[in-house]
RNA sequence: GGUCCCGUCGUCUAACGGUUAGGACACCAGGUUCUCAUCCUGGCAAUAGGGGUUCGAUUCCCCUCGGGAUCACCA
């Protein structure tokens, strides 16, 4: 294959992109990235009622961010109305489209005729037999040639149809805008798309493209249909009504976007190792439309959860601390970077987003009010007198006041301390983190105790001997 | 309803017609001097059903069932 090869990504502004649309951007992305090819951003706006203010601009904002780049565009349909027109024009000359004479209702009629005859509803079956020429304020259909047809799909294998599912569509619509089913194939081949790779609502009007195809006379590209993301129940395409989230919310969140990307990849795809977590250039280099299973696959939000997990703590801790500004909690303002550094080198490990930074990070920069509930239902020291515990933390204090701060002195300070009390660590350790932190959860002790500094550590677990 | 597509653990998936049907997420249990997490070990768990073809079927064919897409002057 010599050709250059060449996908897009087709969207309609019609509202913000969902994991379904990127997944879509992306295969067609993967391919042309890897065979060296070019990716175009092409917006089909084509129906004014539908169209979203700020849309268009969404899309670009995702794809941003994901970092799919495209090398042309973007372009849009509604710029393009005079190709359009022209290529209408060939099909009249031929023959092989003319002016639709009926209203919406009358075609309405057709149908709901046909439905109570139990009959296919077909509209060249109502082909009017003598057509005035088309004066660009009816519809303009196209006249089909109802055939049988057979075509390889990249994904989805040999696929076939007969004739019966043939019919004339709308090219132009009223408003002197194509249709989609008109407008793509157009633009598809003034951009020598080599690969049309989409979604599989379209799948059922593919015939109709071919016949379209070859009123032309045009060569078809290679096609992709890419099975839909169904929702968490399964019994439905992922769409925006049943929850279906923004792109830009997963951003908001702190989801990496490579993350997302390897996600959404390896929902339908996979290379055939048991690799689960792939870097974007691996992606590249491995993705092939072959391997895209043919099923409709669930997005289980837990794995992607996962998978965030994965690659950020994968991140140097530089490049994490770069990405986690603006999710610090609102505590850590006073802090310098140095500090930040060193509880996010703490906390990456545990990491699943970064908006969960806060309620992981928030007693290093604040002192929490005390809450005696951790000790109380502690299921170890809750068999303790307060005493006992007072007793404790008084020996732990005494020890760390003569402590070199940092993680190393530290843990040699407990592990004598242990070994002095005679007491398990789950008792000595929970008592201390207890302490100094107020939180369920946190981080390994004694790393936490050495960022938090000795005097910090010390009036904490001095606040809770008062206390207990 | 017509047409088309799809059907392996709960989920994402692997398996030239020959495997004890593999991996991952989730879940459960244990381990790593505290919690949560990471990491390690182990566990639970699937070929929708029925017929063929074959020495042998997750794999090929047929039927049934189930799910989806589509049948617009929407894309």
């Amino acid at each position: 294959m010599n050709q250059k090869i060449k996908t897009r990504f087709a969207p309609s502004p019609t509202g913000f992109l969902h994991v379904g649309g990127v997944r879509t951007a992306l295969f067609a992305w993967l391919v042309a990235q890897q065979n060296n090819g070019e990716f175009i951003l092409r917006i089909e706006d084509t129906d004014q009622a539908r169209e979203v203010e700020g849309s268009a601009q969404h899309i670009q904002d995702c794809l941003d961010w994901l970092g799919i780049n495209w090398d042309e565009g973007p372009f849009y349909q509604s710029q393009r109305l005079d190709i359009y027109k022209e290529y209408a024009q060939k099909l009249i000359d031929s023959g092989r489209a003319y002016a639709d004479p009926y209203t919406p209702q009358q075609v309405q009629e057709f149908r709901e005729q046909a439905i109570k005859e139990k009959k296919p509803f077909l509209y060249r079956n109502h082909r009017p037999d003598k057509t005035a020429a088309w004066d660009g304020k009816s519809p303009l259909r196209f006249r089909s040639d109802p055939k049988a047809y057979s075509w390889k799909d990249e994904i989805m294998g040999d696929l076939s149809t007969g004739a019966e599912v043939i019919d004339d569509f709308i090219l132009i619509k009223s408003d002197g805008f194509p249709t989609y089913n008109f407008a793509h194939i157009v633009d598809d081949n003034e951009m020598k798309i080599s690969h049309v790779i989409r979604g599989q609502e379209f799948l059922a009007s593919m015939p109709n493209y071919l016949n379209l195809y070859e009123a032309f006379d045009l060569n078809r590209p290679y096609f992709a249909t890419i099975p839909h993301i169904m929702n968490e129940q399964g019994n439905k395409k992922l769409s925006k009504r049943d929850g279906a989230k923004d792109i830009l919310d997963y951003k908001k969140e702190g989801y990496l976007p490579e993350a997302l990307v390897n996600f959404l990849a390896t929902l339908g795809w996979n290379d055939g190792t048991e690799q689960e977590v792939f870097s974007i250039s691996e992606l590249k280099e491995k993705f092939s439309l072959d391997r895209v299973g043919r099923s409709g696959a669930r997005f289980d939000e837990r794995r992607l959860l996962w998978i965030n997990g994965s690659h950020i703590r994968g991140l140097k801790l530089e490049d994490l601390y770069q990405k986690v500004e603006g999710y610090w909690p609102e505590e850590a303002k006073d802090h310098d970077k140095s500090y930040k550094k060193q509880v996010l080198g703490l906390v990456q490990e545990r990491l699943k987003y970064f908006a969960e930074l806060p309620e992981l990070t928030r007693f290093f920069f604040t002192d929490l009010a005390l809450n005696p509930e951790l000790i109380s239902t502690h299921k170890q020291l809750k068999k303790y007198e307060s005493g006992q515990l007072k007793d404790l933390l008084q020996k732990a204090k005494a020890s760390l006041e003569t402590t070199d701060f940092s993680a190393e002195q530290i843990q040699e300070a407990l592990n004598k301390l242990l070994q002095e009390t005679g007491e398990k660590p789950a008792v000595l350790f929970s008592l201390i983190r207890i302490a100094t932190t107020q939180a369920p959860a946190s981080p390994e002790l004694a790393g936490s105790l050495s960022v938090l500094g000795k005097e910090t550590s010390l009036i904490r677990i001095g606040t809770q001997i008062e206390r207990l």
